[in-house]
This record gives structure tokens, sequence and C-alpha cells, in this order.
RNA sequence: GGGCGCGUAGCUCAGUGGUAGAGCAUCUGCCUUUUAAGCAGAGGGUCGGUGGUUCGAGACCACCCGCGCUCACCA
């Protein structure tokens, strides 16, 4: 490590040399401003409109070509490389002042657009000037296109640590990554939009919660000294959003980071991004085809098509998504009728399945436990699975036609659960019941049950209107649309452990 | 927490017991339409750490550190 560091300071050291001797020539390497009005890839898709016209572009240095008193680079933009071409006769003491540029810097120039003999188009310049100096080497693949325009990356910068850690150089370096990241807030965006044009209100509510609740999770605790009391950072947003309900709006949705204080994996990040939305006077069916809707939107605004490769399968999001019984569909793969079956029978079931049931207990967590895996893993295409246990679920309202279910559906995509909705429970009397059996699994150990939220039941009993209410997990959305396996790859800055830098 | 794997130059990697290597990047010189530009030369490493085996360890063994993948946990 010691060694790496002196050898990484002998290139540092260089670049602070080149930086003196810059402002020596009397060129400022931080400036302030540069007025540019082109973009790379503008330029190259409008070639006849652009040639012999001066541009002002602005970017990073990535490549440089020298051949003496001429040279070339490619610089990059916002929106893709472009090749530029610097003469000594015509440029003088900025040529030589070109000469201590390195990759990495930041630079504008003015120049006419042109052809260079091998076709590349390219900015011939005029102007030469220093935006930002760069002091730390990049780590800077070499990309080839050959004539099918086929690209060849070379060394390409894949040190997984490396890349979350300092994303900022994963970003320059690797072009894809930005794409991703685009698309990421363009279907955000189109969410927004679409649940604003019908007619819901994007709200906040707090993330630092005196009681948590709305999911079964185990919260992060902080602390806030003024007050000098314990609160947790979200789980959900649910609680709060459906009291906004009570208060009079038809509509809510907040679309913000939850916070759960568990394992991570490549589907699980500490803090994550949830939409959740609450819709007065609608229940599960509603939501079903509204939830339809909104990936349609998503489908045809920002992809223009609805079929999708994830981790190898086709998946199609066209309308209607196959529906299928939560219950039924246990029965289906093991013959088992689990709400009529006594906890032993769960156990000795989910034995069958799996080698090590010691870590699971209580008939609710066996049940999800089989769900999880003998169907979940099949449910590749978008699946709507119907009706869940009421023992899975403390605050959906009861089924108006079946005993010991709930009108709750879940989402599934690609053998993921994408989704969680229901008919809210807007009865205070069962709501009171719901969270006193949730004390009482949480007295037997389940760490996740949850804490009665008297405000919320308080909330309840002025009267709260029947409502649909749905989450979905925009992280693992992301990753489905833009077919990425891991959830770190969607989110810039992933939790990791804390670096030491020396 | 369990299993598997990885850690060698700034980056990507080769090196399975006998003088630490390659390409790119860096530096010097030449080169005024190049394309992983080219040509000639140069610098850069206590091979993640500690201990051990051995005449000799980057390599083998043990432990530690860091990371990745995976299983478990986790809507």
């Amino acid at each position: 490590m010691e060694n790496t560091k002196t050898d990484l300071n002998v290139l540092i050291k260089r670049r602070y040399e080149e930086l003196e001797e810059l402002k020596n020539k009397g060129f400022e390497p931080y400036a302030y401003s540069f007025d540019t009005n082109s973009y790379s890839e503008d330029i190259k898709n409008n070639f006849s409109e652009y040639e012999n016209n001066t541009v002002r572009i602005s970017g990073r240095i990535m490549a440089i070509r020298r051949m003496g008193k001429a040279s070339f680079a490619h610089i990059m933009d916002f929106t893709g490389r472009i090749q530029i071409y610097l003469k000594k006769d015509e440029i003088g003491e900025e040529y030589a002042a070109f000469k201590l540029m390195d990759i990495g810097d930041i630079i504008g120039v003015e120049g006419f657009v042109f052809k260079t003999r091998t076709g590349e188009i390219t900015v011939h310049a005029n102007k030469l000037s220093l935006l930002a100096k760069s002091i730390r080497p990049l780590p800077i693949p070499k990309e080839v296109e050959d004539d099918k325009g086929e690209k060849t990356i070379y060394d390409q910068f894949a040190d997984k640590e490396l890349r979350y850690r300092q994303r900022y150089v994963d970003l320059i370096v690797n072009p894809d990554v930005k794409k991703v990241f685009i698309l990421r807030s363009r279907i955000v965006t189109t969410i927004r939009n679409f649940l604003d044009e019908r007619g819901l209100l994007e709200v906040e509510t707090p993330i630092l919660q005196p009681l948590y609740g709305g999911a079964a999770a185990k919260p992060f605790i902080t602390h806030h000294n003024t007050l000098d009391v314990d609160l947790y950072l979200r789980i959900a947003d649910e609680l709060y959003l459906k009291r906004l309900i009570v208060g009079g709006f038809d509509g809510v949705y907040e679309i913000s980071k939850d916070f759960r204080n568990e394992g991570m994996d490549r589907s699980h990040n500490p803090e994550f991004t949830m939409l959740e939305l609450y819709a007065a006077y609608k229940d599960y069916n509603w939501m079903m085809n509204f939830v339809e809707e909104i990936f349609e939107n998503i489908c045809t605004k920002v992809f223009g098509k609805t079929e999708f490769t994830f981790e190898g399968k086709t998946i199609d999001f066209k309308r209607p998504w196959k529906r299928i019984n939560y219950v039924d569909s246990i029965k289906d793969k093991t013959g088992v009728d689990v709400i009529n079956s006594s906890e032993e029978e769960l156990k000795k079931l989910l034995k069958n399945i799996r080698l090590d049931t010691s870590a699971i207990s209580g008939k609710a967590k066996l049940i999800d436990e089989i769900f999880s895996q003998t169907v979940e893993p099949d449910l590749v295409q978008p699946t709507f699975v119907v009706d869940y246990p009421l023992i899975l679920s403390p605050l959906a309202k009861k089924h108006r036609s079946k005993e010991e279910i709930v009108e709750r559906f879940e989402g599934y995509v690609a053998g993921k659960e994408l989704c969680n909705a229901f008919s809210e429970l807007n009865d205070p009397i069962d709501q009171r019941q719901r969270f006193e059996e949730q004390v009482k699994q949480k007295s037997a150990g389940d760490e996740e049950a949850h804490p009665v939220d008297e405000d919320f039941i308080r909330a309840m009993e002025y009267g709260m209107p029947p409502m649909a209410g749905l989450g979905i997990g925009i992280d693992r959305l992301i990753m489905l649309f833009t077919s990425q396996s891991s959830i770190r790859d969607v989110i810039f800055f992933p939790q990791m452990k804390p670096e030491q830098i020396a």
C-alpha cells in the first residue's frame, strides 16, 4: 500500500509541476466559466449543418495523440466524445500550453468543424482554454471501434469496489454507467408525471419518526439532542400518508428513501427508494389496473417497447398481467392448504423443501417462506399474486368474502417482488387488534413486528375513507428496466464499509 | 455468519519454488489530418500484512486485513 502511494505520488507530483508551468505561462488552471454553445453528439449527428461553422465545446480530455507540431485529442462532454485538432502554427502559445495538459484535464475549445482525411468529425481549434487541471491520473481504458461500429474496450476500469467508492471516476471512464443513471432519472420523472396527471399529489412525510411502522423490518435508531429522544429512520411512509388521507387528501404519493437495518446483497441496500401511493375510495382491484398502467406508461414513454431482457429472460409488460391466487398457487405446487394447516404441518412441509428451518418460527413466516421457495422463482412474466393470508398483512383490509384472507396483491417480475398493494384497513377496532397481534409476535421474538402506533389509530378513529395503497421498490424496478442484476449498479453511492484514506 | 474466489506497476493482467514481467498510462527525443497513431529510449514494484516451511517464497502452509461472488438472514 505504501509503495503504490509513493508511486502514484510521482505521477501527481509531475502534474503539480505542469500546473505551475501553466501558471507561469499565464494560464489560469482553474477557470470561472466557459461559454459552451455545442455538444459533441449534436455536432456528430448534424455534421452537414455544422461543417466549417465555429463551435465552442468543453469537456474532459480522454485521449491525446501528439505529433510534434500538431496534435489530436478526444474530449468528452455530457453527450459523448469528439475529436479536436490543434496546430502549433495556428494557436502558438496555446499549443505550448497544450503540451502541459493531460488526460483528465477539462478544457474549452473554440474552432471550426471539419472531417479528417480518415473521416472523423473533428473540431479544428482556434482557441484553447484550460478550465480545470487534473492532478490525479484517471484509470483510462482504450476504446476501439471496428468497421461495424462494434466497440472493444481494453483495460476497462473494472474493480467493483473502486467503481462504487469513486463513482465519479466510474462515470467518467465507463459511459454505460452514465446511461443507466440517466434512464433511472427519466423513469422516475415519467412515473411522477403520470401520477400528477392522474391527480395525485406528491407530498413529503417525516423520515425521523418516534415510532416506526408500515413494514416488517428492523429500523435504524438515532437520537435528537434537543428533544432528548430516540428516533427511528423510517422503514415505510405508509402510516403518515394514510393520516393525510384522513385529513382529506384523496390521492397522495411520495417517492423517497426508506431505511432498513438489515442484510445487504444484490437486491438490498440499507437505504433505498420507495414509491408509496394511496388513493381514497379505491380498492385493490382498481390498484391492479393502475399498476399495469404505470408500467405501460414507463414502457411507452421511456423505451417505446414493452419487451425487456433481464438475466437472460424475456419479459413482456404488455397488459393485462397474469393474476394468480396466493393460497391456490402454493396448493398447486405442494398440495397443501396453508390456511388450514397447523404450524407443525407447515414446518414439516418446509423441511422437505429446504434444509434449515431453525431460524423460522411462527405460522406467518413459515407460510411466507414456503411461498418464496416454491412459487416465487417461477413468476417470471409480470404476475399479480392476489389475496394473502391475514396473518402476513397487519395493515390490509379483510377480504370481503374470504375468511382469514386480506385484499392484498403483490406484483412479481423475473422471480422478484416489485410491488405490494392492498385495500387498506380502515376499521380502527380491527386495526387495534392487528397491532396487538404484532406486539404478541414481537414479544415472541419477532424483531420485525410492529409497535402499536396510538396516534395512527386515533387518526383512523376520526374516520378513514376506504382506500387502495401501493408500494413499489424503485431501485428494483430500475434494475429490471436497465438490465442490471445488482442494486449497487442502480444506486450512485451504494453503502460501503468506510474507507481508510491515509 | 457459512462456502468459493481474489489481492503483483496508476489501469488491465501474466508469472505454481531459482535475478519481478507485458500492454496501456508516465517521462525524454523525433514526427503538421492521427485512430489502441508511430519510431527510439527511460523511469516506476519490501508481489495486501504478519509469522512459518525451505539453501532459496510473488508462488507452499497458518493466521490476519480488505474486497468480490454465493448461501443464509432480509418483503
